[in-house]
RNA sequence: GGCCCGAUGGCGGAGUGGUGACGUAGAGGACUGCAAAUCCUCGCACGCCGGUUCGAUUCCGGCUCGGGCCUCCA
């Protein structure tokens, strides 16, 4: 079996995965572990289908490393603290700026986001990790942490307790950050040692009080964003665990943050994760995707246009996690297609029997298991997967092992989803299912007596309204793809 | 201003020191009353200028353009 690989960013490298917890070799109960985390959302708002692509990736790679044999640990964090807006340290909460706006309980905005999240993990087909871990079921947790690094760690403002970054070895590798504070755009909290330290707990403002404050030995407020990935991460996987993910934005910033954390934490130099793994960005026409203003690209909109989602989680697997991908209709439209048409290549393999194995079915495989292997490249795992179905030098019983085994890698549902799941289609449609269907009984009718030009009207009226008729085919008709 | 990354066909996107995957779009064919869908086949690309090399898209340097981070952000 190849070795898995993965890129490190504490390396820049690909390194060879070598588990915290290797198990006994041979005994089923002890098997080799993987114990993952992964930064969730900050549920102030919808996720856009950038936020998603995170979330592909990490189940990607725990689809992975369940395919290697690994027991897989997930955690992915929910935020449901609030984070600062403004510049420095001081600013708004977003949680809080978003209750204020809608004039609706905190703790209401923060459930109604996170199951709209849970909503598009369902619909990507995403594993549920082992464990949701919601910020504030952590504060107090939190607390006890911040109190076990505050004396040799942290100095305390006015505005709350800071993390001393000289105090922890190499503080910023991750990140490669240079030692010397640059001349940011940004002016800093006054008082701060260092431009890079950041707060752990934030002080409620005298006078001030808020939907979500917690005491504190620091007074009231509520615990900084760093801090709970680092809480989390520890108390229900461990130090140290196996691979830490997230998006690369957080590569600079939050995550140089944990490491210190749990550099100070557990009193030694150990960064907390052996590997830390970075997603790049899901882009549009010029820049990341942003939530600013009015409609974004949420996967409702998508599913809106008459997509199905998983045509989103092919388009995100067609593209290594490492490069940016570039979004556009035409590309979701692309992946929609290619979808059906693995769907329709593995119903045909389902379909007939027989064929011989005339290859080994460790032969057959190896090449796309080499290609997960290495740093998760999907996309060449796809079009070897594509080979695959094709392949006639094993026999289809064989076949439908292998393709049962790679689409639980791939994550894309090939063996129950059906062209009619994939059909398209728009919320705006103009026409009712119904009526295309009662329109083409009676276009059958025309064309069993020869009435072309009937036939041809019935089909004209149909294209008018966005539907296209295919006689030929099981499916008999699908909306136009029409692209915005 | 500092740090970092990228530039591959119409679009998207792998990979490689020596015939440049794959998807989709496009073209041709099969099928169809004609189409559509499906299946088969085929064109089309490595930003610019130097250097190293027998040979560079791949390595090195410069340039141009684009992007990211430096403030919450996947």
């Amino acid at each position: 079996m190849t070795d898995l690989r993965l890129f490190n960013s504490l390396t820049r490298q690909i390194d060879p995965f070598v588990p915290v917890h290797p198990g006994t070799e041979g005994d089923p109960n002890d098997p080799p572990e993987a114990r993952v985390y992964s930064c969730g959302p900050t549920v102030y708002n919808y996720p856009h289908i950038g936020n998603m692509r995170a979330y592909v990736f990490a189940d990607t790679l725990g689809r992975v490393l369940s395919y290697k044999g690994y027991k897989l640990t997930h955690v992915i964090n929910i935020t449901d603290v609030g984070h600062l807006t403004d510049d420095a340290d001081a600013g708004e909460d977003k949680l809080e700026k978003m209750a204020a706006e809608k004039a609706q309980s905190i703790w209401d905005i923060a459930k109604h986001y996170t199951e709209a999240y849970w909503a598009d993990v369902k619909a990507l087909n995403i594993r549920q990790p082992a464990h949701w871990s919601i910020a504030t079921d952590y504060v107090p947790a939190m607390i006890d942490y911040a109190k076990n690094i505050a004396d040799k760690h942290c100095y305390e403002l006015d505005s709350g307790l800071y993390f001393d970054t000289s105090t922890v070895a190499n503080y910023g590798t991750l990140a490669r950050a240079k030692t010397e504070d640059g001349e940011g755009r940004i002016e800093t909290v006054d008082g701060k040692r260092h431009a890079a330290d950041f707060a752990i707990w934030r002080k409620t403002p005298a006078g001030e009080t808020r939907q979500m404050e917690w005491d504190s030995p620091w007074g009231k407020g509520a615990p900084g964003w760093h801090l709970e990935c680092s809480v989390m991460s520890e108390a229900l996987l461990g130090l140290p665990f196996d691979i830490h993910t997230g998006g690369i934005d957080h590569r600079e910033i939050h995550h140089p943050n944990e490491i210190a954390q749990n550099q100070a934490h557990s009193c030694s130099d150990h960064e907390g994760a052996r590997i830390w793994m970075h997603n790049n960005f899901l882009i549009e026409r010029s820049g990341k995707m942003s939530k600013s203003a009015g409609e974004f690209l949420r996967l409702q909109l998508l599913i809106d246009r008459g997509f199905h989602p998983l045509a989103y989680r092919l388009m995100c697997l067609q593209a290594h996690y490492r490069s940016e991908l570039e979004f556009s209709w035409e590309n979701l439209a692309a992946a929609l297609v290619r979808l059906k048409r693995m769907v329709m290549a593995v119903d045909r393999v389902y379909a007939e029997t027989g064929g011989e194995d005339r290859l080994s079915i460790d032969d057959a495989k190896e090449p796309f298991e080499q290609a997960v292997s290495e740093d998760l490249n999907t996309p060449l795992a796809l079009t070897l997967f594509e080979g695959l179905i094709g392949l006639t030098s094993i026999s289809n019983d064989s076949k439908r092992a292998l393709i049962a085994e790679m689409d639980a890698v791939l994550g894309l549902d090939l063996l129950t989803l059906t062209r009619t799941d994939l059909r398209i289609r728009p919320v705006a449609a103009q026409i009712t299912e119904a009526e295309i269907e009662a329109a083409l009984t009676e276009r059958k009718a025309a064309r069993a007596a020869k009435d072309f030009a009937t036939s041809d009207r019935i089909r004209d009226a149909l294209i008018a309204k966005g539907v296209d008729v295919m006689d030929g085919d099981p499916l008999g008709w699908d909306w136009n793809l029409t692209l915005s």
